[in-house]
DNA sequence: CTGTTAGCGCCTTCAA
DNA sequence: TTGAAGGCGCTAACAG
């Protein structure tokens, strides 16, 4: 940075007519300690705030070599705004922590990956949040072996690297207890199913699912295998609208098939939640904008990014599955007009 | 980071027999420089190697005070896939150039913005990007005065700071041509307004959409001021409807708004782009999901994110306004069914 | 061409 | 209570 040479504790000592040693002592907090005399304490104080005296990182790094500061190495940052939101949140749980975070996007490069692995190393980062989009098994690069790492929205597939991660099993769960609890009962379809193996989500809420239908004694009339997105949703449920009775609810495995789903079902004369209730999960913004706005099991992105921090800086928690929590929408309130409990911000 | 002491520059020098003052030259590639014998030079490159030695960055950002990181503060990091583009933008190029990012997430809070600035000016960065959600002209943090600074999104009220913004008046001749290419004619509603006057987008737009039309001989048929959000959009160009006689096309402000237009539309029984065609603001991720895909004048904020890294590390460029490329979708196909030239990836 | 050496700013042991 | 001094790892004068 351009600035001037900026004023050392050197500086601070000489103006208050003290050792460095003193001035240290103080400014660390720990004149107690060492039982410096109130009114030194105070002159230095003043003389620090007077030159506006901050410490040189670079200098406390080097002797103590840490540095307050946290590597966060992501596939996309870009992508969404789910990566975003746990950055969000990991930053903020940092700040809170004295840290900063110093990112690197590897767009799924493993030799750019690789590098920035030894960038942070290089510039010691206390810990480093290896996270992905889409929660999946992954091999860590090497470089991280040995170190102080969190994985985020991802488990190793060799290791025993300590893994945070969104309780899916639970949130599959959630999404029929929503449309239960909003009194609807009858034929529920899925709608995404399991297409890509290496992503864990999709099998992990069907399991959910399925789970809590039965005990609450629904049935799943089926699912719609297609890819997770609008226009494959879309036409999933088309083609299921012309061929079947309608279903009276409709689990979507991520938001952007509910936003599908919207548009076959209203294509076909059927309103959100009159006819059909819509669960979903995600959580996004989309959730808020569709009208009506969606129930949605939310992906708890911030709340990852802050316990990897956490969990980088304390150890690892009891818990390493967050809960998905519910994002009240109309898309489920019941038929008799009941309003959701909750709205999103 | 919880590494066992890290091999040294020393240590590389001891095992090749050299003095350390050769090795440093060596690998800082100014071997040629000093003349080294190439001999020496593979000696200790070799040593290097298979010490796996990496330079301590501490050590050397405390000796040249410069420490290859670049400064990102920004009020939302989290809101849309906005911010977190642009800082895609900035990683990549950053890391291009050998530098790494720190990102601070200030949530509009000025206590915590300063807080930011200083613990960046701590950590030595080369420069800093001050970047906002919306366009809009603000103050910036004292810390700032004096410093390598670029304003991304944003202008400062009082200084000369450089500042990078979307060419938001091109942007709106642009939503206008985009029309105009299509074949469309006839009335033109725009959608949104100016809403806001702290966000510069609104007038700039409207401005660049006013010129390019009147060049073009079409005239706004009239404005709907609205809230810039779907709900809004929707019940706007509702009511626009129900009064007058439908628009031929529909300028939509954002994304949002055109959404929310849409809704309305289809449910006058209007079709897109048949009926009416619809050409927006954002090029976000929700322009690519709609049906039919939303034409949309693009905000650059991964080349805004770029350009800033550049400009801080190279100097300013000419231009500092960069251009809002269109994303083309099928909201403003001609009716005979012009395929669109481009798709989004 | 290569080695010796003096800091960069800070923390901390040891003596006073 | 305070001061002097060493050293974290690296770079760059300045000798040889």
């Amino acid at each position: 940075m351009r600035g001037r040479r900026r004023t050392t504790l050197a500086d601070v000592a000489a103006r208050a007519g003290v050792s460095v040693t003193s001035a240290s002592y103080i400014l660390n907090s720990r004149s107690e300690e060492m039982r410096i005399s109130a009114e030194t304490t105070e002159r230095v104080r003043l003389a620090a705030r007077e030159l506006s005296y901050r410490p040189n990182r670079s200098a406390r790094n080097l002797r103590s070599s840490s540095t307050a500061t946290i590597g966060v190495i992501s596939d996309h940052v870009a992508s969404g705004s789910f990566a975003s939101r746990m950055i969000s949140g990991a930053a903020t749980a940092a700040r809170v922590a004295g840290h900063l975070l110093v990112v690197g996007e590897t767009e799924g490069d493993r030799e750019t990956e690789a590098l920035l692995v030894e960038e942070m190393l290089d510039r010691q980062v206390e810990g480093i949040i290896y996270a992905t989009l889409v929660a999946s098994a992954v091999t860590v690069p090497a470089g991280l072996r040995g170190q102080n790492v969190v994985l985020l929205n991802c488990v190793d597939l060799d290791g025993q690297l300590p893994a945070l991660m969104p309780d899916e099993y639970e949130g599959g769960r959630t999404a029929v207890s929503a449309l239960f609890d909003a009194g609807h009962r009858g034929r529920v379809w899925a709608v995404g199913g399991e297409t890509d193996l290496s992503a864990l989500a999709g099998g992990l809420r069907m399991q959910g699912i399925l789970a809590r239908l039965q005990e609450v004694g629904g049935l799943l009339a089926g699912v719609l295998d297609c890819e997770w997105a609008v226009v494959p949703a879309y036409e999933a449920v088309r083609d299921l609208l012309s061929d079947q009775e309608p279903p009276e609810s409709l689990i979507c495995l991520n938001d952007r098939i509910a936003m599908g789903a919207y548009d076959a079902l209203r294509e076909h004369g059927l309103r959100v939640p009159e006819d059909v209730t819509v669960v979903s999960f995600d959580g996004s913004d989309l959730a808020g904008w569709l009208r009506p706005s969606l129930t949605s099991v939310r992906i708890p992105f911030a709340e990852l990014g802050a316990a990897a921090v956490t969990t980088l800086l304390d150890g690892p928690p009891d818990r390493r599955l967050l809960p998905m929590p519910l994002l009240r929408g109309h898309s489920t309130a019941s038929v008799a007009g009941r309003p959701p409990t909750g709205r999103r911000p």
